[in-house]
DNA sequence: ATGCATGAGGT
DNA sequence: CCTCATGCATA
């Protein structure tokens, strides 16, 4: 807290690239939780909680395009495991890394470092083709849109491998950078290892991931680059804590309208004493926590409701 | 590892 | 205003 006076925001965070990082524990394992499908997000509010997973094939949010409906699914995961994509049986224990942090970056390109073409790189998703024909026999390999299952195995794996071979999160998202030029945060590398994206950001991240991941355990003498794309003018506001007795209300007035209307937001904004936009963003937030997976109900101890509702009641106005 | 925030695109 | 991808700053 004592960081508050001295330079909020600035340009003078000259992180050097001494990045210990501290990727530490991962107490949370994937639960699996109960897919309905479907899952309409703009439009129409119903009464539903979290009866649909995005998983499962419901992918479709944005890309959708009339004329065209591709759902192909590489298998249909209708016959084995049981409803829940994200299901991870496994309790996946700890695996004792030692916190070395000695990577100092990524892989390279053997002799050449494309460093200048991270602008306008967009990659192409959903490369379905139109494969009218029996298609039936599909690897574990290809590069279609994979199920919520093997995104999630993948996942478990990199995270093994990178620390295995000693990298950090964030040695990863530069890496990507200089390989590619698409740089990332270590934010991203976390989210996308604890599954906690959206089905289609992981989908976009993985052969990315992949690809590094490839590099990486080929790389015999891993090279490093050290170059930090320049930090951006940007005043971005300070952090607001919100105290945890605030989050509570948010919380109960979020089970109880998720989306609030403006007005809704304002009232609620002027309750608790805080800047509408705060509370608004805090909506939007909430709802796209829930929208990715590791459902925050069931701790894995299988008792106890997710929450405490004792309150729940709707009065303002 | 995560909370709050920014921004682009869409309605 | 919303969703969605992404990240700085923090706990």
């Amino acid at each position: 807290m004592a960081t508050a006076a001295s330079s909020p925001y600035t340009l003078l965070s000259s992180s050097p690239m001494l990045h210990a990082d501290s990727q530490a524990m991962q107490p949370a394992s994937p639960y699996r939780n109960h897919h309905k499908l479907l899952q309409s997000d703009y439009g129409h509010a119903l009464g539903h909680q979290w009866e649909g997973s995005p998983w499962s094939g419901s992918m479709e949010q944005q890309d959708v395009k009339p004329g065209i409906i591709h759902h192909h699914s590489p298998h249909h995961n209708s016959h084995n495991s049981h409803p829940g994509a994200w299901g991870s049986p496994v309790s996946h224990s700890n695996m004792s890394y030692s916190q070395t942090g000695f990577s100092v970056n990524g892989i390279m390109e053997p002799g050449a470092q494309g460093q200048g073409m991270h602008a306008g790189l967009r990659d192409t998703l959903s490369p379905e083709h139109g494969d009218l024909g029996p298609h039936h026999c599909h690897d574990h390999s290809d590069e279609e849109t994979p199920t919520s299952d093997e995104l999630e195995h993948f996942a478990k794996q990199f995270k093994q491998r990178r620390i295995k071979l000693g990298f950090t999160q964030a040695d990863v998202g530069l890496a990507l950078g200089t390989l590619y030029g698409n740089v990332f945060s270590q934010t991203t590398i976390c989210r996308f290892e604890a599954l906690q994206l959206s089905f289609k950001n992981m989908c976009k991240l993985k052969p990315l991931l992949n690809k590094w991941l490839e590099e990486a355990d080929s790389s015999t003498g891993s090279a490093s680059s050290i170059d930090k794309i320049a930090a951006q003018g940007r005043k971005r506001k300070k952090r607001t804590s919100i105290e945890v007795s605030v989050k509570g209300v948010l919380e109960t007035h979020f089970l109880k309208c998720p989306k609030p209307s403006a007005h809704e937001i304002t009232s609620l904004a002027d309750s608790l004493q805080l800047e509408k936009e705060v509370v608004r963003v805090w909506f939007c937030n909430r709802r796209q926590k829930e929208k990715r997976m590791t459902p925050p109900g069931e701790p894995p101890p299988p008792h106890e409701g997710p929450y405490s509702h004792g309150d729940t009641s709707c009065h303002d106005l």
